[in-house]
DNA sequence: CATGAATGAGAGTTCATTCAT
DNA sequence: GATGAATGAACTCTCATTCAT
């Protein structure tokens, strides 16, 4: 019967709501500021319903951690099919930082955020991180085929290149960008990103 | 009279000392695991003298605050006696890495981290920010005086520069640098800083 | 039908899953760490379920207490063929420890633990508990009459007898014989009975 | 000054006030419904300054069992000068068992009560414990020497008389007497022990 | 000036119990 | 009959801050 799957949704629906309020509430304040009782007045529930749905406070970030990571390689990944290397490496860094704009929560608890939980901070993680990383490389190895940074090491390079989007990224999200009026922001994004070009 | 100077000086020398326990506190935990009773054993006082010196917690790290962007300028002002644009940019841009690296404690407080001061936010500090960006242009305008940065808005171009360095000192200091060995680490990021003179 | 009595029958094998259940845990831990979740993890059905078996928690130890009672007590009585009175006076001791060490659970809950139940306190169960002291006393006095017990009054002799072997038994349960190596143990048991027939 | 010393001994009233109000909630219902708020309404002070004295509630009952342990040996030690090594064993019997009526919420915490402490179970406190057990002997063999306990096993002796001051100890503190009126109690004492002679 | 005892508020977590489905 | 989602109350412990001495 349809009861089974409705149970699963709701409880799906329900994993969902905690996620959502908890990154809410950490994009507002910070890990340490997030307390189980905040989540459970966000949606609306008693403080131990939560733990019907996780173990403690940390599986809910080391949740939150695991989708960002997806999410993240994924919209890499949507900017692969351009066939021009030099306009793919551009797209790619605009990707880059079009994620820290849309999901600042993600990108702040996944390059930004201390987080304490000892799981994150070791393994699973970087193993995504890394892939972007061997992607962004990817890309600027194809650009150097096609004539593109001559002379320039590679690995110098890419950390050049993921410094630059983080620098980007990490100035936006924590805030530190108040000397520049909102409304130019974006053109600056994209000057920079074509300034950066020029070095290429 | 000696004696009031003495107390003077008594007064300060104590303001210093939870400074710098504070600080270092700071550095190996963030904002949050930080507490009055971690300062106070660390100078070896009680928690109430702490009281005597500084309104609150709060303040504590907005004094911080202030003295890491005051000695964060005076790095900056040091480069400004190189002759050559391109040097002294280049120069601009080391100190500014350099000092990320020296005080880590210092730049992840005035650049990376979350503080719950209302008054950090918002005022004060950003007039020191906001020097050194003016510094920073007016590295850039000589610079464009001289023949370089054809074709390129002034802002963008400080902006470009400010992500750069800052990109490379925040994944320094939060240890997000796992991909890359420890050994090879300044040589990158000399390698970063002439790769983007390309740019210039 | 035979449908009500199957359904008769289904529920009492319920209500005896979930007290073996709790029995068991009980044993482990004692009364606090037995928890509702606990038992119904154990017998493989939802908390909700067990209290459509039990009205609370309190029933369940309330119900374990009765039946250990019960239990106890047949145990006590199948030592009363023997003839001999002293053999049947040693027997009787015997059974009683053999009890504590055959149903610790029991033996723990019965005579040693602390239940929060208002209803155990006080009344039912003790009527059963003197029946048992009842039943020791009629031996000693026959073993009086055949001559044992010189000198010595009723009350101090029953007194005496159960504190020795409940003594015995509570040493046991609650591991506080640690000084006594474990396979000494039976014969150091059946030592004290043979050294306390001396003094009947 | 007399301040240093004033401060000293509030402290140590104050620790004392706390250990006592543990000690008492403890005997009125075991250790899991000790809390730490019960501790500090029952002295009337706020929950965090217990704290400031025990570093943990285990800490608490630790220093319970140390200062039990502590009280017990002594009272065993007062009567070894005593001559006569009948009457010896006997005033030890009896000490031990006035021991538990004095104190019963320290002899329920050393021997009855399951306490989930992990420091108390192993170490510590069964030295003392096996002091005490040490001292039963040497009074035993004592009385073996001067003619007592005839073909009796020493260590059978020894656990004999054990179990059965055991057994009265906690029979009673327990509440397990309810069959026997309250007014004959200490006779009821007074001649089981009496009735044990006659096994010596 | 310095202390440190005291507190209130709040943290994460657990549990017996209820109730709509 | 059985479920399991939900809760309220309770737990231990921590912390910034105050204040009498």
């Amino acid at each position: 019967m349809g009861a089974k799957e409705r149970k699963e949704r709701q409880k799906t629906e329900m994993r969902e709501a905690i996620l959502s309020a908890a990154l809410k509430l950490f994009s507002d304040d910070g890990y340490d500021t997030v307390t189980m009782r905040k989540i459970a007045d966000e949606i609306e529930y008693s403080v131990g319903t939560i733990y019907l749905y996780f173990r403690d406070k940390n599986e809910i970030f080391f949740e939150l951690h695991n989708r960002g990571f997806a999410e993240f390689f994924q919209k890499q990944l949507s900017v692969q099919n351009i066939e021009n290397p030099l306009e793919r490496l551009t797209a790619h860094g605009t990707a880059y930082i079009q994620f820290a704009i849309d999901r600042p929560e993600y990108y702040d608890l996944m390059f930004i955020s201390r987080t304490p939980s000892k799981e994150i901070n070791k393994n699973k993680h970087w193993t995504e991180g890394e892939r972007t990383y061997d992607l962004l490389k990817l890309n600027i190895r194809q650009a150097m085929e096609a004539g593109y940074f001559k002379g320039v090491d590679l690995e110098v390079a890419a950390f050049s290149l993921w410094s630059f989007v983080h620098g980007i990224a990490s100035l936006f999200i924590r805030d530190r960008l108040m000397m520049v009026p909102v409304e130019s922001l974006k053109p600056l994004v994209a000057g920079a990103l074509k300034f950066l070009e020029r070095a290429y």
